[in-house]
DNA sequence: TATTTTCTTCATCTATTTTTCACAATGTAG
DNA sequence: CTACATTGTGAAAAATAGATGAAGAAAATA
């Protein structure tokens, strides 16, 4: 898990990258928006802790320049509690707010927090709709049926659309964490054949689950 | 997997090799920049730990001229946040960095996270982009279809412009590890040709894939 | 325990990819 | 320029990979 922290008080970055350390994150530091917005497109982050007021560019416009990119957690740091009203109502793409002073638990707890509420939390296009609390598929309204393992290979291909997974990675993803399996790979292909058979509930639907012959399987990123 | 690893003090490079060395990494050390640049050329080396504080040459140049003839993912290491601070916007060239003192199993995680993300990255220039994680190659906007063979040789050849590789390297390569293909040299003609086939997408596209006759096949390294 | 649902495997069919081959085109050396 | 070597190419054959229906095993439910 990276963290990108977006701080110019160099305490208060310092303290923020050691907690996150300690916490298990593996963290870089910016000290202005400037830098934020270069370091940001070179690495793959997970999620973003931005300090409101930056010199030069200010964390909302930061924030925006990311949302243009990205879908990134953002949390959202600030000392004026008017910022967090204003920025609430505001719409600035932010995920989260966290009022200064904080402790280093609170900051943890939130990030913490943030990342499960994502992790778990719907997925969507123009086509489909996918919510993993209620584990419901949603396509043109209509609720469908589908078992556990069908709606996690969904789920997983769906949370990195575009990205081919192997038939093992697929395996290794959708079921949970059960390293002894010694299941075929091709089980993952009748998954899919009746996934693929359940999805298509009126004509005229694109493809979702795309097969890349001799890897493995994507979700139709281009929807 | 070979590490080269800088770094003036004693005691910190004797602690690096040692764990390097037990996470199964093949390791060459030099105690100052001079001797850095020195080994080099004179290894194939396919991680460089390169400490910023270095009597003679700084890090920073070092990492500088590694730069001009290698791809090779270089972490920096540094005691002052400061210098990370610095370095991040200011292109220096390295990949990641990290902050003395750290534990040993930080450094080993570190290496580690950067080469999986290295090995997977995007490869692109101002004509093509090929993206190994999606499997897809986008050439003027489009975005080609190709077979695995054909993009894994591509992919192959793009990691090192300018390299010449003859077929047997590219069979070697491009096929998952199968040794004992007894695969004609002269399939590889064919899914070249197919390749170029489909990369020729708009005229005026510089040529990709070069013919070394005699020799085997080699990416552009000009564009 | 009986019943239903879900999961996995397997055999078969179909689609796609990979390889080979023969010949054309091009490059190279004398 | 000729002769030889190397590469490009189209098409067919061979190999591989994926889709599918069905059946038994496993798991969940009643």
């Amino acid at each position: 898990m990276k963290v990108l922290i977006v701080e110019d008080e160099n305490s208060i970055r310092e303290v923020e990258t050691a907690y996150l350390s300690h916490a298990g994150f593996d963290t870089v530091e910016a000290k202005d928006g400037k830098e934020a917005l270069e370091i940001f497109p070179k690495h793959k982050f997970d999620l973003v802790i931005l300090d409101i007021n930056l010199p030069e560019i200010n964390g909302i416009a930061v924030c925006k320049k990311i949302r243009e990119t990205s879908n990134v957690p953002i949390i959202m740091v600030t000392a004026r509690v008017e910022d967090i009203d204003e920025l609430v109502g505001f719409e600035c793409g932010a995920d989260d707010y966290v009022k200064k002073p904080f402790t280093p638990s609170v900051l943890i707890a939130r990030v913490k927090a943030l990342l499960k509420r994502i992790s778990g939390s719907k997925l969507e296009n123009k086509y489909i709709s996918i919510d993993p609390e209620k584990m419901t598929i949603t396509i043109a309204d209509q609720i469908l049926e589908v078992t556990t393992t069908e709606f996690n290979i969904l789920y997983t291909l769906m949370k990195s659309p575009g990205k081919v997974f192997t038939r093992y990675e697929i395996i290794d993803r959708a079921y949970d964490n059960s390293f002894d399996t010694d299941i075929l790979d091709r089980t993952v292909d009748v998954h899919v054949k009746n996934l693929r058979k359940k999805l298509n509930v009126t004509k005229d639907l694109p493809e979702f689950v795309i097969t890349v012959i001799g890897k493995g399987y994507k979700f139709n990123d281009s929807l």
